[in-house]
DNA sequence: GCCAGTTTCAAACAAATGTTTTATTCTCCT
DNA sequence: AGGAGAATAAAACATTTGTTTGAAACTGGC
């Protein structure tokens, strides 16, 4: 994060993601993210063309730095078991979406990913081959792992968007979460608690698909 | 859905829901709306006051019609079992969030609520005391029910969370969805198999934390 | 010391948009 | 038929907002 005398340049693109992340794209004004960062209108379309490039590069910084900070296998040793793989990738995925040196949870950036799980932009298109496709590829060979065998793509996609269904959740539905639940602040305890319960609840639906996959007696339709 | 010669008043409301949704709030103006609704822009503000009310008849249309079409307990026995209970739950909510005939998937309504969590407009706060909270506590009965016990609410309402999460996540994800996955065009087979999914991984996920919850000898820190 | 290139600034511009106004038409009751 | 109230229409208004412009200030190298 830019200092107080970090270049225009840097506090104009971490300004921006406070507030893109806070507003969205098309609340978010140009007048107010130059009065944030101290800095005139004029020198964010100097420095950045226009308002869409501004957003598209704030994007890329975004995920570049969520996912350098936090990589999916944070904290892991390194002869792991595909079930602690599965903990890690649940524990950084919430760390990265929710913690204040990721992505800052509620009032932070956390929110301009919920958006653009909602409405991509077009700068998202390349987020999406970067970092989205091969993070998924990743959830997808821990499952496997665990699973030990291929249930075909019918069953095992489905995993890959239960788990990240859950950790985004929490993440992209946190003002309304607050207010129908409660101990939800993205402190570290809860973030740790959290991801333990949504590992836990992972690996009970995983070990019940495998099961129910392996059963296929019931209803041969 | 009115007709095409349903009152103003009605074509607004219907056609608002569209585009709000499409769009979300700020993007959507109400000159494209009147057009859509063959309504001059005044009869706008002559019906709703102001955009923002419109916004709010909307909400308020929305989540009536949608509960009322596709109520919880839908196709369910008077008898079933709290399993069968979440089942129900869980495939009404995939087809109220995701149908044509709810809040149309992709291109429809379903957004709007998407929209609506990620950041609650003034007027969900209604929608959350008269749809949600029930909603919520609907399930919170089912699971207790499942599970036979109350594991207390460090666990009941994560649980509430995940189940709710992944729902929620295909139907406010799907334009991502449909970039990494496949076949999940919101037909009634796809429909319900994923909801089929998810209510076994569920119940897998419910069964997994039961039994972490009375295997308290692990670590008593 | 001076100059080319870079950066900052204040002001203005043009387009979009929610709202209001005023007049006209429609509807229905007596 | 007539008239009061509801509904619709066209135009204008006031703001907001992204972008551009042209000048001023700054920076580093010769």
């Amino acid at each position: 994060m830019p200092s107080y005398n970090a270049s225009a340049k840097e506090r104009i693109l971490d300004v921006a993601g406070e507030i893109f992340g806070e507003k969205g794209f098309k609340n978010a004004t140009i007048r107010v993210i130059a009065r944030a960062a101290r800095v005139n209108i004029a020198a964010i379309n100097y420095h950045f063309r226009d308002k869409e490039s501004l957003y598209g590069a704030v994007l890329e910084e975004v995920f570049s730095q969520g996912f350098s900070r936090f990589p999916a296998n944070m904290d892991l040793a390194p002869d792991a078991d595909p079930q602690q793989r599965l903990r890690a990738f649940i524990r950084a995925m919430f760390y990265r979406l929710q913690s204040c040196e990721g992505w800052g949870g509620i009032a932070g950036r956390g929110r301009l990913i919920a958006r653009e799980l909602v409405d991509p932009s077009p700068a998202f298109e390349a987020i999406l081959d970067r970092y989205i496709k091969p993070h998924r590829d990743l959830l997808l060979t821990i499952i496997l792992d665990i699973m030990g065998t291929d249930p075909g793509p019918r069953k095992l996609m489905p995993c890959v968007l239960s788990i990240i269904g859950q950790c985004v959740y929490y993440a992209m539905a946190s003002p309304v979460i607050r207010r129908i639940s409660i101990d939800n602040a993205p402190t570290e305890e809860n973030l740790d608690r959290l991801a333990e319960f949504v590992w836990l609840f992972s690996l009970g639906g995983i070990a019940k698909i495998k099961e129910e996959t392996h059963l296929p007696s019931k209803e041969a339709v």
